[in-house]
DNA sequence: AAGCGGTTAAGAT
DNA sequence: TTAACCGCTT
């Protein structure tokens, strides 16, 4: 996932934050990599849709980060996916097979009775729902939590907002874990945030204006980084063979203008070079700066960055790849939370996650347990637990042995039977809970546990911060015309001698042999180009 | 020197 | 599931 390599090549540019930094700041969370990590803790739970609390943990997840943040004063917004563009189509459907075959293996090792093996699988075999997302976002409803549902990827919106002033609605950072962040634009990315704040941030006009260190970003701007990132290769177009990082880096640093550097690219690489791949870098960086965005201002869906009518003309006036238009009011429903962006379809009208469950209960939220009549007692019990992050009194660090210490001894009792396992677990757990008194949650915490670690880890992170790469002597800055580089990335001036070339199949190589047979069907359709690129992964 | 496939160690929940 | 490392290839 992501710009291959992009991370561990942009090394030098990482800086370690505490996110405190960003007080007072709205700051944009990429919800989809929370509500995954979230998961994990509950993967078996999820996947089986098991009865019980403890399948919504990954909302305890989330809701322990967003209150670590409002301890902070940072305003989190948090953006979740829409539905997938067309050109993700194939990637997506390669990811369910893999996670349902997890799913089957994942049993099968449970009726054998080895669970560590099947949890394991069961951790490939999450994914996140919408109705999951949905779940959330009811919890972010009632706690007054801003969030937004992109119409597409979530990353473009999260890039858009990231452009906007913070008083019309934009935020300062992002916090995710996808490198593809910033070839969409992103200006500031906070990567690996832990549950305490601590993150690895990269800035993208500290990159560019970096004097001295290496790699060296002069000259750079947005829309050459973007192009960087495309020729080293992501989600939507592999890279040439023999290209990566390093390579896509020093041809872009030596041009300065993509047409130049994809022309010498072809010239040194051409025969390892699928004929379309000037076209099928077109629709990725239209994908990557021109995205479809919900813009709350004009509720309306626009384009990340303004389509050029030229762009859109040598894109042959076709951008189904991005995802098709809607009507403002469908948008809005979606980035209200309302329609499930997939199916289009009203939330409330959903069936569970796996569609088979007869309660409506297990659907809801934790939040409305407390009302529900059957097994009160257990339910309410756990309702507060999924709530710890909010108002418990007690030390941070008992509640976490106990969420810990909640689960592998139970399944572990039960697993011999599968179905008893399913219809059981939860209804005979060992109270551990019950020592927790049932307290109702407050938003603000005072006592946020959050606190007390973090303060000295953040100064020694700020002493670690404030010490720069000084060796900016050593380097001799390459000497570029100005009038080079304007208008350079104009991609409207791309010239590919080879459009038509969608139609032909996908050229084989190392990446297409295991698949060729998916390659040559994607081909037949002959309708986006990525596609066929896709086939080969 | 960079890419790339394979292996291994460390992390998280 | 990354990240780091090794050895082989270009």
């Amino acid at each position: 996932m992501g710009i291959k390599d992009l991370l561990r090549f942009m090394k030098p540019y990482v800086e370690p934050i505490h996110i405190k930094k960003y007080a007072g700041k709205r700051v944009g969370i990429d919800a989809y990599s929370w509500l995954h990590k979230g998961a994990y803790s509950c993967s078996m739970e999820l996947c089986l849709n098991m009865e019980g609390d403890k399948k919504y943990q990954y909302i305890n997840y989330c809701m322990h980060r967003i209150n670590m943040l409002r301890h902070h004063n940072i305003s989190p917004v948090l953006v979740f996916d829409g539905a997938n563009i067309p050109c993700k189509a194939l990637e997506e459907q390669h990811r369910h097979s893999k996670r349902k075959d997890s799913r089957d293996l994942a049993i099968t090792k449970l009726k054998e009775g080895n669970v560590n093996a099947a949890t394991e699988m069961f951790q490939r075999a999450v994914s996140i729902t919408p109705s999951m997302a949905h779940q959330l976002i009811q919890i972010l409803r009632s706690e007054n939590i801003e969030f937004i549902v992109a119409p597409y990827e979530a990353d473009a919106q999260l890039a858009y907002l990231s452009s906007l002033d913070e008083s019309k609605g934009g935020i300062s950072a992002v916090i995710s874990e996808d490198s593809d962040l910033l070839a969409y634009g992103c200006s500031s990315v906070i990567f690996k945030m832990d549950r305490y704040g601590n993150g690895e941030e990269i800035v993208i006009d500290q990159v560019f204006d970096a004097v001295g260190c290496r790699p060296s970003f002069r000259h750079f701007n947005k829309e050459l980084f973007t192009g960087m990132c495309i020729i080293a290769g992501c989600d939507f177009l592999p890279s040439v063979p023999g290209i990566g990082i390093a390579k896509a880096h020093a041809l872009v640093t030596k041009y300065l203008n993509l047409d130049r550097a994809l022309s010498v690219l072809k010239y040194e690489k051409g025969n390892q070079m699928p004929e379309d791949y000037f076209k099928s870098f077109k629709e990725a960086f239209a994908v990557f700066l021109h995205a479809r965005i919900y813009d709350v201002a004009s509720k309306r869906l626009k384009h990340l960055t303004p389509l050029p009518e030229t762009l859109l003309h040598s894109l042959g006036d076709e951008l189904d790849f991005l995802g098709p238009d809607m009507p403002s009011s469908q948008a809005t429903a979606i980035a209200k939370g309302q329609l499930d962006p997939s199916t289009m379809k009203a939330f409330d009208e959903l069936p569970s996650s796996n569609g088979q469950r007869k309660s409506t209960a297990v659907n809801k939220p934790p939040e409305s347990l407390s009302v529900q009549p059957k097994r009160k007692l257990k339910q309410q019990k756990t309702t507060e637990s999924c709530f710890t992050f909010v108002t418990s009194q007690k030390p941070k660090n008992k509640r976490i042995t106990v969420m810990e210490k909640e689960t592998k001894p139970n399944f572990i009792d039960k697993y011999p039977e599968l179905e008893k396992l399913i219809s059981s677990v939860n209804d005979d757990m060992p109270s551990i809970l019950d020592t927790i008194p049932p307290k109702r949650s407050s938003m603000v915490p005072d006592n946020n546990p959050f606190k007390r670690r973090k303060q000295t880890q953040v100064e020694d992170l700020e002493v670690i911060c404030n010490s720069q790469p000084t060796n900016a002597i050593n380097e001799v800055e390459t000497k570029s015309s100005s009038e080079q580089r304007s208008g350079v990335t104009d991609l409207d001036k791309f010239t590919p001698d080879s459009q038509k070339s969608v139609e032909s199949k996908p050229i084989k190589n190392i990446r297409n042999q295991k698949s060729g047979k998916k390659a040559e069907s994607i081909s037949a359709k002959k309708k986006n180009s990525i596609l066929n690129y896709f086939s080969w992964k």
